[in-house]
DNA sequence: CTGTTAGCGCATTCAT
DNA sequence: ATGAATGCGCTAACAG
């Protein structure tokens, strides 16, 4: 059964104090006594209970990670950065997905605020200023890819805008006109945001919006296929296609093979993240290299210093800048 | 800043008791006194602290599920239905990654143990007995794909032999004899029961294992690529490669690909688990199908029934069939 | 060096 | 229906 300090202290006939003693390496403890409870901790399997500990410290020493979902390529590099870091740090790092719903999101936030030291939210439909109520004021939050209301909150993203814009760019460069795009979760501010890009490469190159080659989508593969079959429905097709995540172009890559579409030769398509898969990809992917595993990394570790620090730090906002990877799927002979 | 349950008794004017009994619904409440708390709540953003409560109730509302990684899609897929379940059946999930490693396991057991209302653990490194010591008694847990070492947990797995000599004998009857084969980590039991798969095979068709056709391995794509590459510089080349996970196969077939090595013309190639990526590939991955998806629903539906039941259940261990899946990767035209 | 004691925030008796 | 008091397991301050 479950033991605790009292059953240790009295099978090595010491004090629970100083069982603690020996326990956190507080103050010096005489070598008889502390082997005494080093032997009693061994045999009972004692394993001290964190809650009674952090009731006490105010501190828990894990850290929460929110995240719209866990499940892709793109969550999995970013959990990678993220893991070796806190692992280091000595924090243990509690994953949950929100499933992007705001309600979800706010349900787990209430779920985990007081079983940590630090939060990181990943909430890309949402934003730091509608997520204050919920959060103690106090606890220290790193957001990522979140909309930033004003400068309180410390926010890490990349730049959705223009990366988009310069896919895009790329496209119209090679001539094309009628470019489709398949769009991300309506509220979510990364989909809006290389919405925008799209539209601004437009303009720059003169080339009206057509509403019918925007796509809705969700971010999901299954979405991008669909949308491509949409796309291929079309009197007039477009000649090119950008996915506003690799995950969607994957599922249209698909629908374009099953018709027996070729890429690029009868449709360009361009996707965004960089995610591992798109390398592999038949042709492979042209796409937005984000440095998602450095994010992962850089924002568990300003959480970890806004964690440790006494004071409330500066917050500090950056957007890391995001590079275009041309491959097979949007020229040839890659 | 954090309120506590004495501040919002104070606000509301009412004792800590009341406020207990409002938050938690348990005995009638003068309807005055509840709307008076309840404003006080609202008012103060005041969260229950979960440390103090578990301390009291002796459960936490939480569950561990502790994997080897959880990169990649085949956890990706197994997270997606793991959480569904937890979800729905109001628990909250925390999930941590141990690298394979026996220590990093025994340290986020640990860590989680009291915290937790119960565990599920994929340890394919690991044995059911060797991880009991550190597992506090009483506690539920869940094994997935763990080798036990008895009957005295619940452990779920699948048919990781079964699976291979399937995929194997696949091979032969296309008439391959020269079957190399890229393991996985050493001592994980899925390798493991997947080369014994594979050797099997190989014996029921009168073929002679051949050492340097087996490549050593870690479940990676880099290492599916490495082992690739090695296969190629052999003056012998095989045939057919068997990668014991399609994560492996994805990164051997970009080698492949690099030297120009046409799949299935030149060498055919086989994966395991069917990842979604397996279908995604050019050229499709033959593969065995594990249900992954429902692996990890099935083993989260399993440990909320032991965590609510008062009596220690009966252990139950199955293992689940999987399916051959043939694709392009071994057979040309499909 | 070591033991005693007072809470941490909360649910739960036991009185009222 | 409600409040006062008790204790969950632990650490820290205090007194030896």
């Amino acid at each position: 059964m479950k033991s605790n300090i009292k059953d240790v202290a009295r099978r090595a006939k010491v004090s629970i104090a100083t069982v603690s003693r020996v326990l956190n390496d507080t103050c010096p403890v005489h070598p008889d006594k502390r082997m005494r409870v080093e032997k009693a901790i061994q045999e009972l399997g004692y394993i001290p209970n964190p809650a009674a500990r952090s009731l006490l410290k105010r501190e828990t020493g894990a850290l929460a990670i929110l995240l719209p979902v866990i499940t892709g390529e793109f969550f999995s590099e970013f959990l990678t950065g993220l893991d070796t870091v806190s692992r280091e740090e000595k924090y243990f790092a509690i994953v949950s997905a929100s499933h992007r719903e705001e309600e979800q999101l706010r349900l787990a936030i209430r779920n985990v605020c007081r079983r940590v030291d630090g939060m990181l939210v990943m909430a890309p439909e949402s934003s730091t200023a509608g997520l204050r109520n919920v959060i103690p004021s106090g606890l220290p939050v790193v957001y990522v890819n979140t909309t930033a209301d004003d400068q309180l909150d410390d926010v890490i993203s990349f730049d959705n805008f223009g990366g988009a814009r310069k896919l895009v760019s790329h496209l119209l460069e090679l001539g094309h006109r009628r470019i489709a795009i398949i769009n991300g979760t309506p509220k979510a501010s990364d989909a809006i945001d290389r919405f925008r890009g799209y539209r601004q490469a437009l303009e720059g190159h003169g080339v009206k919006p057509v509403e019918s080659l925007e796509i809705p989508g969700d971010f999901t593969q299954e979405a991008g296929y669909e949308g491509a079959r949409a796309l291929l429905r079309l009197s007039d097709r477009p000649t090119a296609v950008f996915c506003v995540n690799d995950n969607m172009a994957v599922g249209a890559l698909r629908a374009f093979q099953e018709r027996g579409v070729r890429v690029p030769e009868d449709i360009a398509l361009g996707g965004f993240d960089d995610i591992p898969m798109a390398n592999y990809l038949t042709p492979s992917l042209t796409t937005v290299r984000v440095p998602i595993k450095k994010i992962g990394q850089m924002s568990v570790e300003r959480l970890i210093q806004k964690t440790r620090a006494k004071e409330a730090l500066q917050p500090e906002q950056q957007v890391l800048p995001v590079e275009l990877v041309i491959r097979g799927s949007t020229v040839a002979g890659r």
